[in-house]
DNA sequence: CGGCCCGTTGAAGCTAATCAATGGCCGTGG
DNA sequence: CCACGGCCATTGATTAGCTTCAACGGGCCG
């Protein structure tokens, strides 16, 4: 059904030669091959599309979600350079996939982990570490959304895509207010009239609309945990 | 630290002989090997501990949640008989875990799923789908904390309860209300309130505290998507 | 220069949190 | 067996915060 769909067959993921070790804080295992290209609001994956494959985010980002019977979109996450998303059980997507702006993405055929566990554990151990992060990734959502105030959770949020983005204390937001907001269970007036407060606190300095300054981190942490 | 730390080396798990089909909707695998038994509020694993085990619930039920700066807790997931939980890519977990009431289950250590799979692949498949399955969850969690309303978060958590116990119509629900406001984001007190709404609607019926009816599945459905 | 899209700001309404009190179940002890 | 006490759940009244509806502003591109 997609434009990319026939390129599959043939992608490929080799394992780096250096070995795995345990107390390595950076990958060093990558994922290499032909990567596919996106463009802004392009569609990775459809909901209940046959899910032969995850993909690994080379650069760019992308957003996974749900659109729901009363037209509400919720995003359940948003994937960043690194990031593995699109596994499932099921032998379809339950969510869908868009490019939030131009985006090089790597695919890996599903059962790839466990056809290969034998004769390259390292490019198996990076797989199982992937679908392990992505679910911690999404058990943080979880803590973000649950029982918190418009402001805790846009902090919360700041925080995270500036860790995930390098951990500068300046960086541009790859997504949009109304992206944001999806993805916090807000309106997209409660996301700005935070990034308002937080600013008018000196905790943030908003620079451009995409543009944000962290000024104040301690305050930032504290103020969701 | 707790307890039951000393039996983890001798906790083995074993492939059943069935062999693995895809296309099987129950586990035609299982884990056998000898079970830790935990009594109401008992602590399975405590935050910061080393994650040496995965854990997957033979009866009974677990929380797995954190306590923020402020006092509130947060609940991740609630793992029902068959859930296995316990992922971490750290070396320490980042949640606790407790029993809700009388609860057994099995431990597997971490690393299993990899050491194994050339030996044993239905039992490192098994582990994989676990995982996978526990990243599902998650994201329906996420789904069900965003953006709705504090009726549909209810109606949906009763849904899912209700599949994940059996689906059948008459279950009873292992945890309290404060239990399930902490797994909703919502006080007690409107927890309380949606399940009197639902009753009256006639969409359940609250024959105690914890035994529950679905009366009406279509209008429980069409209310949380 | 003009139009459009996205983001911000303002005012009013509504939902859930908070504060407070009552009710019901169950264990213990009389 | 019944009485009492403690815990949990329910219900009521008020408050706070988010959503909704509406208007304005500012950047970008034709």
């Amino acid at each position: 059904m997609t434009a990319h769909a026939a390129a599959h067959s043939f992608l490929v993921a080799t394992p780096a030669p250096p070995p795995w070790r345990p107390s390595a804080p950076a990958e060093t295992v990558e994922l290499n091959g032909p990567t596919l290209a996106f463009g802004r609001d392009e569609e990775v994956f459809g909901e209940g599309e046959s899910a032969d494959c995850v993909y690994r985010v080379v650069s760019g980002a992308v957003r996974t979600f749900r659109i729901l019977a009363d037209g509400r979109r919720q995003i359940c996450e948003f994937h960043l350079p690194g990031d593995t998303f699109g596994f499932e059980l099921s032998p379809e997507h339950h969510t869908s996939a868009e490019a939030l702006g131009p985006t090089r993405l790597v695919a890996v055929r599903r059962g790839a982990l466990l056809e290969n566990a034998d004769t390259a554990p390292e490019f198996a151990r990076l797989l199982w570490r992937s679908a392990v992060a992505d679910l911690q990734r999404s058990q943080e959502h979880v803590l973000r959304l649950g029982h918190r105030s418009a402001a805790e959770r846009v902090a919360s949020f700041l925080l995270d895509v500036a860790r995930r983005l390098g951990d500068h204390d300046a960086f541009d937001l790859p997504m949009s207010r109304q992206d944001i907001a999806d993805y916090l269970g807000l309106t997209i007036e409660t996301v700005s009239r935070s990034f308002t407060q937080l600013q008018g606190l000196d905790m943030i300095a908003v620079r451009s609309c995409r543009h944000i300054d962290l000024l104040d981190r301690e305050a930032l942490i504290e103020l969701c945990d």
